[in-house]
DNA sequence: TTACTTATTGTAATATTTACACTAAATTAG
DNA sequence: CTAATTTAGTGTAAATATTACAATAAGTAA
């Protein structure tokens, strides 16, 4: 990120709290700052706000450099905008969050800009205000879970009942029960079975699923 | 709101949707734009950001400047960044809304710039993406609601059970059942009895209640 | 004192949420 | 090949929360 130099000139800039579920775990994608202030720390991918460009615009810029794909879901959180925030100039940040599936949306890491899912847990140090990001938009999405149905962009295509759990369990920090569990989600009727079955290493096999597209959408648009 | 000539500079406006409830209707606040694009139009109460000024900063002067006080309960609502939204210039809107009682907070209104509280049902037109935003912030709050109490600031100090009925109705355009409804507001066990009672013309006196400022300050802050 | 207005109150039916533990189906080690 | 182990899957009863519903209390005005 460049600070202008021009004198007075307040400047725009996009962050992007990219969440994936992973190996059972939430994570973050962090990238090595290559600019002042802060270089070479930790940092939320962002870039600055261009005059002819949309906000979505940046997001996806964002989402290219870094992941290279750019169909993501991804929703605005929040315009953070302390005096010094940014030390060496005015920058307002508008912040965005987005929910994505490592290899269902064949991410490629940009090596380059040391792009890396981070645990989130992990007492991940990250400069500017990004860590209150993260936990804002931690927040956003644990609330938003409690009316609309989550994990179409988190998990794989066709996942199992516990992986859904564990996602759902994930983000709540809380454990379910895993007969009511299943009984709301299957109340919903947002799901179908794909039939086939899947071992996990060993013991019974599980049934996979998929979301049923429409209901989900329409749950998704209206909440339950 | 003056577009500077620097070709190229994004400029950031913030914009303030006050909600007040009078006399059984939800009210916003509206000024005449003083400046062009829409130069006389209807529209938000709205400021630049400038260089060495905090959003929060601009929020008290909008309010200072077109109700005479500061001290009123706002939140951040969504950054509104679409290309022309404005068509003179490339301008980013952090918008706020906040919510007001009229009496109580000392509400004089700014009459240079025609500074009013329209209803909102009827059929107001604002120009800008201003219409959008009071609609986003009504959905904000309606949300907020159901998890969090509502009243303080929009009511007087005391109240009626049945002006809070009102209040709830309106804001959730929903009808309540009076006996639910008020089991539900005991049970949180967030008034207290003024023990005065008051007239409303004719008909049996009724009960004038407070907020429990501590119950009250700790369900806002987290919830039912 | 009667008619009218407004405020206040309780109970039963229904729906939702929670708590709780065993069986089924597969693998692996002896 | 059989017993032990692992993971997936399933039902019911109790508790709680939500909804539906109408009469009484307390005041005013004619």
């Amino acid at each position: 990120m460049e600070i202008s130099k021009k004198k007075n000139e307040i400047l725009i800039s996009v962050s992007l709290c990219l969440f994936c579920y992973n190996e059972s775990e939430k994570k973050v994608l962090t990238v090595r700052n290559k600019s002042l202030p802060f270089k070479n720390a930790l940092v939320l991918p962002n870039k600055l706000l261009k005059y002819n460009q949309s906000l979505d615009e940046v997001c996806t810029e964002i989402l290219t450099e870094n992941i290279g794909n750019q169909e993501v879901y991804i929703e605005q959180l929040n315009a953070f905008g302390k005096l010094y925030r940014n030390p060496i100039g005015r920058v307002i940040d508008i912040s965005f969050y987005g929910l994505i599936n490592l290899e269902k949306d064949n991410v490629v890491l940009n090596h380059k800009n040391d792009a890396k899912f981070k645990n989130i847990e992990s007492n991940l140090e990250l400069a500017f205000d990004h860590n209150e990001m993260i936990e804002l938009a931690l927040k956003r999405i644990k609330r938003r879970m409690k009316y609309r149905p989550l994990g179409k962009n988190l998990l794989p295509n066709e996942f199992t009942m516990n992986e859904l759990e564990g996602l759902y369990s994930s983000f709540l920090s809380k454990k379910f029960d895993t007969r009511n569990f299943r009984r709301r989600i299957f109340e919903m009727d947002i799901l179908r079975e794909v039939k086939k079955v899947q071992r996990n290493s060993r013991g019974r096999k599980s049934i996979l699923y998929e979301f049923d597209p429409k209901k989900y959408e329409n749950y998704s648009n209206n909440g339950f």
